[in-house]
DNA sequence: GGGTGTGGAGAACGCGCGTTCTCCTCTTCC
DNA sequence: GGAAGAGGAGAACGCGCGTTCTCCACACCC
């Protein structure tokens, strides 16, 4: 028998690759079974509804893109560096073949306007990505405004590659934000 | 009893604002025809399937937006302005109560993984979008990159005044548009 | 060893939805 | 007036899905 923690990671792991590739509502609960090998029984229990099992999928990928993120980007030198390492980091993410589009925007697109914890989480995460862009202008003694500059470009570039099936646009977002960066004042 | 092409009209606009309102797939058929007031039997005679009606709704939607956008830029009178102006539209259009985001990023996000319909639907406007500013940039001589770069800021302005709901997403892009606007070099 | 309980497999239930069918009404043409 | 057909209302059907229940196997404790 597998413990409690295993089980819940196989869940996890397992909600995460079919609702992220197919879409929540695209995806049922004996298919969650099935790809994760944890009964439905044990299942309910440690996510007592779907909705539930949503939300810690959606929690979960929060916590890891925001790290893996950051990882990335703090490995750089130097401040302005940091910054333009995002969009590296975004042509990466865009060249993984499971690429899909931001889970949360696509998430809030499906179920937003139904489940108010989905467009929370979704809001939530957001703001969590540009207070993390705030932080590396703030280092580079760059205004707030350039943050939400360049994570309206973020945003642009994952939708656009998600819906273009193409990495380019990163690159694309990471020239924009090069003249962003040069022109704003310190 | 109604025409034919009255009942298309009202099937049309009760399947735009259900399915742009509350997602495609927490809307039922039996829904539009309430909201229609056009009874099932006619309904499928006029649309065969629901996945016929998704592809009609957005098919319309996808026009009538390019030609309001256009409408509205192209009545200034500077190619400049005229850029600017796709920006004070996108706020405009954020502040509308119904606003909930791009149909075609939502719709995707939703049904681009299941539907391939869906899904070339989505690149089709996207790709009409940027070659509308393509068309703005190349008659205020700056390079076709600006468009591309435009394109990511208003992109993310969407998405991102969706999920916060605010439309001030549509302002710091056209700020950010100003700056790139004037470094593009002519 | 026998009771007790935990867990797995999967059947069962209830509901909603896409689609089709039935029945009735009204109109139209001879 | 009556036959015939079109159209509307909504019941019916089949299926899938979220959730629960049943039945059985096996481990653990006295």
């Amino acid at each position: 028998m597998i413990s409690a923690e295993t089980a819940e990671l196989r869940i996890l792991d397992a909600a995460e690759a079919l609702f992220y590739g197919r879409g929540i509502q695209a995806v049922g609960m004996d298919e969650i079974r099935s790809a994760s090998g944890v009964s439905l029984k044990r299942l309910y229990r440690l996510f007592p509804s779907k909705g539930d099992l949503v939300q810690a999928y959606l929690r979960r990928r929060d916590v890891r893109w925001r790290q893996k993120l950051a990882a990335y980007a703090d490995a750089r030198d130097t401040p302005e560096e940091r910054i333009l390492a995002v969009f590296d980091w975004l042509h990466e993410w865009f060249g993984e073949p499971e690429f899909r589009g931001c889970a949360f925007s696509n998430s809030f697109g499906e179920l937003g306007a139904t489940s108010s914890a989905v467009a929370e989480t979704a809001r939530a995460h957001k703001e969590a990505f540009v207070r993390y862009l705030a932080e590396l202008t703030a280092a580079a003694g760059k205004p707030a405004s350039l943050a939400d500059h360049l994570a309206l470009l973020a945003e642009g570039a994952i939708t656009t590659a998600a819906i273009t099936g193409s990495a380019e646009p990163a690159r694309r977002a990471g020239e924009a934000a090069r003249v962003l960066l040069k022109a704003a004042q310190r």
